[in-house]
DNA sequence: CGTCCTGCTGAAACCGGTTACATGAGACCG
DNA sequence: CGGTCTCATGTAACCGGTTTCAGCAGGACG
């Protein structure tokens, strides 16, 4: 509660010698120094941030908008972010937008009147328009996993295209010939990026693409259920799924569960996202791992860079690597002879 | 980058009028009113949070300190905690201790600093001092999933002895006579209310205490292991294992499977903590399950009650009840008959 | 001994809002 | 028609720091 004019007037000093003090500038006689010290015990006195952040207009915080911190993928990014930030002595806040627009919309705009020094954003749609605004207040943006079509925010992300098409490189592999592909909203870069990989995939292989295996819905459990219900329905049904994130294979698991199809023995499922180790024990899922972690600290370092040398840099993109990691939810699909792909030749590993 | 002056400039009005207009204050003409609307609008103005807060003295921003944002009980927790606080116009922050005494302390002195409204505190050691500082500044502050020696601060937790208590007894009505625990470090009132009411289980069956059989190392993958690691040289051999969190119970599970134990043919293994569904399909371990999104949606609720009636009320506990959900975790222990229990009186269920 | 420089110090402005209080216009009343 | 009250409005202080700039003391130098 004390100010730093009670530590002043008990010091027998200007505030202006104090504030010296406390920020260890130059200047200030070793006596004096040594008088605003005891002071500043003596009053337990603490020195008001927010005082400090309308002069300097800095307020040392960070944001991160993204759309759900339960999901574990964004809780490691969090983490990463989280472990750049506070050793710079910047405070990080989060807030979740449940891939909602309006929400997203509404968050932003507090985080400008909050004047963050600059936010981590996992965009929920894909328009321009909610950038707008910190974009005229100068606050920098990093977007982080997804992309929008506005083409000039740096970006930190994996490589969607390449790691979908390393997954279904790796079911065509095993002899799968008809995969289908069950992914979130459309407008989401991470699903239409991982649809192209996986497109892509096919056509490596000279396999026909097959629009109807193709499923958008939510990246969520629910999604991943209602898809799987529905691809279970189609003739001749698919040997292999590709699910682009965690909830929706779980999701899918359990739907297949229930209609008991079993896995990968009727059906094999591959997924985007892997698990921290200290989640499970003794993993199912064939996964792409995606570096989470590194992600986030990448994305972070981005942003105090752009922070702290006020860089008006050109845009820079980081795209990371995944990695396949072979589990025991992907083998051989059944009866490999006499299924639809009778006839083709074999194809290129 | 407008102020309030801007806008007033623009407007033809004084910065009262402005601020009275933004805050939606009766006692302005509607000529007026719409004079400034069209001001604020022209300019893009976004009033400055950061001022305002110096005036009111109130940062609406409350900060989290867990031990590690990435533990999913965790991550649960700190989602309940934003879905109470963002609704009401409340800002988050988190801040990860690992575990460290020295990390809470600067945590909490920054946020002394940065004038945090309130803090929800998951609290490192059992030390008082740390705590003088928050009291002093009359930031209030509710414990989160644990109690410290200090009996005078809010809490919000789950009842750990009666969930252990009910675990070991499910245990104990399998047919398990010797069962060891494994848990976290000692100053940790999980840690010891969870051994108290394994204790308790025991002695209400009129099984022997064996201290031998309580492990206390870190609330972590490698403490698991450690723990069962060494479990394992006992002579005779436990027949069932309690761990006390979800990270310990991985690291345990990893240690029996290399050590070729099935579980739970050769040994049970059940814990605190489930997993949320959307992280795993079918899962194995008999668990109890702590009401995570609730601790941290009432402890939230807790904190604002303090804050937005200023109360300096009685102190508050909340204590939830956990769940046991039996999984295939836990079965009876192998050749009941043969085992160090033979000739004891049956166990009443 | 006067001048200049260096180093320490504090007064006061400033950051951008909120708010206590004064003011002035007009309505109403006796 | 003077007095009182109400309502809308603005002036200026205030929140608690930082920062600019001027002043002053003391030493070096010519």
């Amino acid at each position: 509660m004390n100010t730093i004019r009670d530590v002043a007037r008990l010091a027998g000093v200007s505030t202006t010698t104090v504030s010296r003090v406390i920020n260890g500038v130059e200047g200030v006689s070793e006596a004096r120094r040594r008088r605003v010290e005891l002071a500043v015990a003596d009053l337990d006195y603490v020195p008001n941030a927010v005082a400090r952040h309308l002069r300097s207009k800095r307020t040392r915080t960070i944001a991160v908008v993204l759309s759900d911190i339960t999901n574990p993928f964004f809780t490691t990014i969090a983490r990463g972010i989280q472990d750049v930030a506070w050793p710079r002595g910047y405070a990080v806040t989060f807030a979740n937008t449940d891939e909602s627009e309006t929400q997203e919309r509404d968050y932003l705009r507090t985080l400008v009147q909050r004047q963050v020094d600059g936010v981590l954003l996992v965009p929920t749609g894909n328009a321009a328009e909610p950038y707008r605004l910190l974009r005229s207040q100068r606050i920098p943006v990093v977007l982080l996993d997804r992309h929008v079509s506005v083409r000039q925010l740096d970006e930190v992300r994996c490589d969607s295209e390449a790691g979908a098409y390393a997954l279904v490189r790796h079911l065509i592999g095993l002899g799968h010939r008809r995969i289908a592909v069950v992914t979130g909203r459309r407008d989401i870069s991470t699903s239409t990026d991982r649809v192209a990989g996986y497109e892509r995939a096919l056509a490596s292989a000279e396999l026909p693409l097959d629009r109807d295996l193709i499923r958008y819905d939510s990246f969520s459990l629910a999604g991943g259920y209602r898809m799987l219900k529905s691809i279970l329905a189609i003739e001749p049904r698919p040997t292999a799924v590709l699910a682009t994130n965690n909830f929706i294979a779980f999701g899918a698991l359990r739907a297949l569960r229930e209609a008991g199809i079993d896995v990968p023995g009727d059906m094999s499922l591959v997924t985007f996202d892997d698990l921290p180790e200290e989640w499970h024990d003794d993993p199912f899922l064939t996964v792409l791992a995606q570096p989470a972690y590194e992600l986030g600290r990448q994305a972070a370092e981005l942003l105090f860079e752009r922070l702290e040398t006020g860089a008006r840099g050109k845009r820079r993109v980081i795209v990371l690597p995944g990695a396949v990691i072979p589990r025991r939810s992907s083998a051989a699909p059944p009866n490999v002879v006499s299924d639809v792909t009778v006839g083709r030749r074999p194809v290129p590993a």
